[in-house]
DNA sequence: CAGTGGTCTAGACCACCTC
DNA sequence: AGGTGGTCTAGACCACTGA
């Protein structure tokens, strides 16, 4: 035979069967699933097929693993989580207590851009929600984020001045919407009225741009958010492994 | 027992003793490495231990498996590996070809925040090269790159110039030094003077600014690089999974 | 102590590549 | 055909957690 492509090992359908239940909400983020034994058993493969197939959910932190206790779903409760999307340091020391400042949370219709990039119809509802960051009482990161309505219905500017941890922990607690990974595209641009007024610096200052697409499980993106960086004292950090 | 601080499971030893012949050039980038039923028999363990140090060493890029073919030590003459550490994409289609320039070649005397970062005494030898990287002819890139002199005794702005492939790739090559992972500092400055006239962009212009620290075997800091990139219909690329 | 994940082994068979 | 990595199994034992 030259090829095969249709060759799908057993433990990447056994993924396939646990994906499922983790979209189906049979176990939820922060959630313990049953030990590999019991996962053996239900679905007829041995033990070191179970484990093959949450090592790898593991590896794409979908799952969590804890020796002695269990697997567990993974959830942007978790502290460890957070940090994961924001990728902000400061250049000297820690980064200091930051605070949510949600600033309007507004519905419109999608525009030829965010219907492209969410995959809905132009037209439909969306709701735009823009807020500032601080870390140390000082404005440094502006977000404009775009999500579909329908994901979203009730959300509203009181929400989110709730939120307790972090955003996506409100939209997985609350709206059952998981982000588990995303897109995003840097470039430096110059501070325009909005954003200077939002970060109470000058108009022209270099900010980084960060947009990002977020996507949900089986690759839906759900989220398109432009984040503007004022990167004074701060930096976006990443690895190259 | 409470704790066993000093627990070091076997394929993790045995990964140990694979990266020292990396590191001594017993295997070297682009060669293949013994099977998994030699490196079994020459370290005495069982081929599924065997295989799961070289799992771990592929999913950092260490190693990579080819199926059918053998093992081989990862290589940044691999057009792969290229993209890999630049992470720079277009808005609009492919990325156009592209094109170093370099510019200068000297030598210096480490200052402070260089002797810093690459772990070498103040005012130890070093080379200070600076380029810029075009693509479809237009500069978009301009790197101020620092290196230890002692690594790299011989580069000279001719030598540079006759790079084939990438800069890491003829680092590799000729002195041996093969670069395995990077940490960067991203960030928004405003173009000053230098940059200006390398990019054939105004003075003033905002600019993202890529900081990198790249380390060899070892986690041994080797290379520190400031990227000035022009993202006019560009922008750096990064997933979070 | 029992239950979980983590390690290690041995052996069988499959998919892929090259000769 | 013969070698490589890739999958799957079964079983033993180790390290960690919590009751």
């Amino acid at each position: 035979m030259v090829y095969s492509p249709a060759f799908n090992p057993l433990y990447r359908q056994i993924r396939g069967l646990i994906l499922r239940s983790l979209e189906s909400g049979e176990w939820r983020p922060g959630d313990i699933i049953p030990s590999e034994s019991e996962l053996s058993l239900r679905f007829g493969v041995s033990q070191g097929t179970i484990r093959k197939a949450i090592d790898e959910m593991a590896a794409e932190n979908l799952l969590v693993r804890r020796q002695g206790k269990g697997t567990f779903v993974a959830s942007h409760n978790d502290p460890n989580a957070f940090f994961r999307f924001l990728r902000l340091s400061a250049d000297e020391g820690e980064l200091p207590p930051h605070e949510n400042a949600p600033l309007e949370c507004g519905r419109a219709k999608a525009g030829a851009d965010v219907a492209r990039i969410l995959g809905i119809e132009v037209g439909a509802p969306i709701h735009v929600v823009r807020r500032v960051m601080k870390f140390g009482g000082v404005p440094i990161v502006f977000d404009e984020i775009y999500l579909s309505s329908v994901l979203f219905p009730d959300l509203t500017l009181d929400i989110l001045k709730g939120e307790v941890h972090s955003l996506y922990s409100l939209f997985e607690s609350r709206y059952g919407v998981r982000m588990i990974r995303a897109d995003e595209r840097l470039s430096a641009v110059s501070a325009d009225k909005l954003c200077a007024r939002s970060l109470e610096i000058e108009e022209g200052m270099p900010l980084l741009l960060v947009e990002r697409v977020s996507y949900t499980y089986g690759d839906r993106p759900v989220e398109w958010r432009r984040g503007f960086y004022s990167t004074r004292g701060y930096y976006y950090h990443n690895e190259i492994g």
